[in-house]
DNA sequence: CGATTTTGACCGGCGC
DNA sequence: GCGCCGGTCAAAATCG
């Protein structure tokens, strides 16, 4: 029996890892048209543009992923210069309604400095700064949306001065494990998947539980936005 | 015992 | 000047 469920574990592994990749096969090729997209508009109105994004970090409904190179440059007048070289990203996360820790997951080290309720949201809202590097200065802000309790909204303030922290620190375990980072590992990987002959009737078994699953959908959650972080 | 979290105090900007 | 509010500090508590 032991055996059998181990085996059984293996192929849902594989599923997750192939789910996985295709997530980020379509990212990557969602980014790669958001980019080409971004220069186009840049090259023929780079004023309009500024002005868009600028209204765009004001608007309080941030339902999707903006990326780290999605940079919102400050532009009030009244800010130091400094900061105005500061960019500002928001990631939003889906968790359980169950998990109350408002932390975020996205490989680096952060320290908890302060906690505040706000005005116009009743939960509180958590600071961090990054603790990997003694001099890094950014920062973030942790709080659960008004509109959907469940999602986790992560405002990031500056860019680090330091490499990404190990993958080994990640909380991505079929990352950690060097299945989908490893290209020799992985194409062999791919191929046992290929061959196998139980992949239908597994698709078709896990697909309707696991969809369901409130826990594996925030874990998929957590492992995309880790990938995000490092792409 | 060092690192991290908690939490009330404090600070500065802003509107009135 | 005063009060409100978001952000930060720092001492105490907690964790690993």
């Amino acid at each position: 029996m032991l055996e059998e469920e181990l085996k059984r574990m293996k192929e849902e592994n594989k599923k997750l890892a192939t789910m996985l990749t295709t997530l980020c096969e379509n990212y990557n090729s969602l980014r790669t048209h958001l980019i080409e997209l971004q220069q186009k508009h840049s090259t023929h109105e780079e004023d309009n543009n500024s002005k868009l994004l600028s209204r765009k970090r004001k608007a309080e409904d941030v339902c999707c992923v903006n990326n780290s190179d999605i940079n919102f440059e400050e532009a009030s007048p009244k800010r130091p210069r400094e900061i105005i070289t500061t960019s500002i990203s928001t990631v939003s996360v889906k968790t359980t309604l169950s998990d109350q820790t408002s932390l975020v997951k996205d490989g680096y080290n952060w320290r908890k400095y302060g906690q505040k309720v706000t005005r116009d949201n009743p939960s509180p809202r958590a600071y961090y700064k990054c603790s990997f590097a003694p001099t890094c200065p950014v920062k973030k802000k942790v709080q659960r949306s008004v509109k959907d309790p469940s999602v986790l909204v992560a405002t990031y303030e500056g860019e680090h001065n330091h490499p990404h922290p190990s993958q080994a620190e990640t909380t991505v375990p079929l990352v950690n494990q060097g299945v989908i980072t490893n290209p020799t590992f992985f194409n062999k990987f791919m191929e046992d998947i290929n061959t196998s002959s139980l992949q239908k009737d597994l698709v078709a078994k896990m697909v309707p539980s696991l969809s369901k699953n409130p826990s594996f959908a925030a874990t998929v959650a957590t492992a995309i936005s880790g990938i995000f972080s490092r792409i």
